[in-house]
DNA sequence: CTGAAAGCGCTTACAG
DNA sequence: CTGAAAGCGCTTACAG
């Protein structure tokens, strides 16, 4: 196989030195290099299949074009899969890597990983230490915060995303004339946290409709839990649930059929996610949900952003929410 | 902050040259050097905390401590997240990297990813095709291709595993006295590959027990199609249900549900995966799945050893295996 | 057994 | 506007 190009094997068919064509290539002193020499490089550069050596790149610059990407050790359910799917081939698009690192039950060794990677930046489904947040700021690494991570602490838009796809909820059972709503809410720490802020949400849009506050049932999705949960709503005149997820939903699902309890007349029921599984009940579940490609795009674009030193754009939240109406509301 | 120490910095604590260090900390010259001066770069290295410079290194060897990581562009169920976290962080264990990259509905250009990040390692989870077999068998990269990849490809334990975690299915079925069995199948042409192989294997034990061959119904995980299902399948006498995965079968158990038929007295139900939805449903959903942990245990060993172009170890395929007897069976 | 030195492929002050 | 050159931190023949 032939040798992989170089910048200097670049330089010599373009007949400049390699400091020119690193010059265009990069396009770093803007404006001082005339158009004709750009385009004598440029084409040097295409007809030998030009890549750079990213490792040169790093080992020169002490920046690599890896992005870490930190993952909570959960179940990884479909909404965090896709993201992490959308992340990686988005951020592929802008020659950058996506580093998978797995917070285990212990204590994960950032430090050395920051290390020995050299990250660009970081993206964290989970919520960072200050120690660890210090670790990045000393070494000027851009750091996004998202999913997992408390949603008080992130940048404005994650958070009013969130809080949209809530009161979305909400808005649709309300529409649907009813006035007394439950609530699902897990018991599993480790969901907790974005759970409560969810019911927060839920609780102030319903606050907004001057309605009753919702009956908050908890409950682990086992039949058993959901039946009780079920109980406790018709006991107290509830005639919609609003969901944290797709899964509670469904586990209200079968619980309503397992008590006889006609969905959507007697009950309505809605979740949060549209995972694929919506469809295998009847009736199929309704549900709200985060354009995933839209949320990572802005996403990936406040990090380059803040990679470049550049301030961050806005970005427009109503296209990043999915509200399908299906048949249990 | 503290400069990072290198190797120079670490040869001049120790009071040797950075030749030496480099082949203590590589291990390389093996038995030339003498342990009183390897405790001594040892030391040293350990008190300034070094860590090698991984750019310095790819560049310096051409091969990166990077690990391409081939993802399908399929909605990521629970087991292949659970993949992707155990291969992460196993690989972290081992000082490499994952690099995740996700195959769109477009052509993958890997040949640009390959020569970004010249990679020591990848992990496909898809099938590769001959030119991309190509490109890294040029490189003298080594390759595993797993889950989503064709089976018959693969190398002997991986297809074993798969095999006898069918065989599994239809063992239990068989113990609890059923002797007309149904199958569910997916229509989804994503899925078809892995779900066609599962297929042959049930019918492959189905028929060592000298039973009747099964009836195959196939169906997407939409509420009617299952009730369609079911309808066959009573007509024909089946008593229990194997399925391609968990989610089939929780589509199978609803659609039993509707149309009256008691699980398991009337209709058994035995899914793949163990997802954490099997306890919402009633009665809870018999599976056999993958121990994942042990199961990517034997993939990173096959990887390491192909990197280091040391002979393939074998494996024991039992304890990959995890069968949960619930209430559908 | 150990060290001096070349060189991997870049970027970027600096000089002209 | 362009080029010569240093140097990022390693590994590894090679010499002693």
């Amino acid at each position: 196989m032939p040798k992989r190009a170089t910048l200097a094997m670049v330089a010599q068919r373009a007949g400049v030195s390699v400091a020119t064509v690193s010059y265009v290539l990069n396009d770093k002193p803007s404006g001082r290099i005339p158009e004709s020499t750009k385009t004598l490089v440029r084409r040097a550069a295409a007809d030998l299949g030009y890549t750079p050596n990213v490792a040169a790149q790093a080992l020169r610059t002490g920046k690599s074009r890896v992005v870490l990407f930190i993952i909570p050790h959960l179940p990884i359910n479909f909404t965090i899969g896709e993201m992490m799917t959308e992340i990686g081939s988005q951020l592929d698009a802008h020659g950058y890597v996506a580093a998978m690192l797995t917070t285990g039950e212990r204590k994960l060794d950032l430090a050395s990983t920051v290390h020995a990677t050299s990250p660009a930046a970081a993206i964290s489904l989970v919520d960072l230490t200050p120690e660890e947040h210090k670790l990045f700021a000393s070494r000027g690494i851009a750091v996004v915060e998202t999913a997992f991570a408390s949603l008080d602490k992130q940048g404005v838009w994650h958070r009013q995303l969130q809080r949209a796809i809530s009161h979305r909820q909400i808005e649709h059972l309300v529409e649907r004339g009813h006035t007394q709503i439950g609530w699902a809410q897990p018991v599993d720490p480790r969901l907790i946290g974005l759970a409560n802020m969810r019911m927060a949400w839920a609780k102030e849009a319903i606050k907004s409709y001057r309605l009753k506050p919702p009956v908050v049932q908890r409950f682990a999705l086992k039949g058993a839990e959901a039946d009780r949960a079920i109980k406790a709503w018709r006991a107290k005149g509830v005639t919609a649930v609003a969901c944290y997820s797709d899964l509670w939903a469904m586990s209200t699902l079968e619980a309503a059929r397992r008590a006889g309890i006609d969905v959507p007349s007697e009950l309505a029921v809605i979740g949060i996610d549209n995972i694929p599984l919506t469809e295998i009940v009847e009736p199929p579940l309704t549900s709200v949900s985060v354009n995933m490609k839209r949320n990572v795009e802005a996403l990936i674009a406040d990090l380059l952003a803040s990679i470049a030193d550049e301030p961050q754009l806005t970005h427009d939240i109503e296209p990043m929410i999915k509200f399908v109406k299906r048949g249990s509301t």
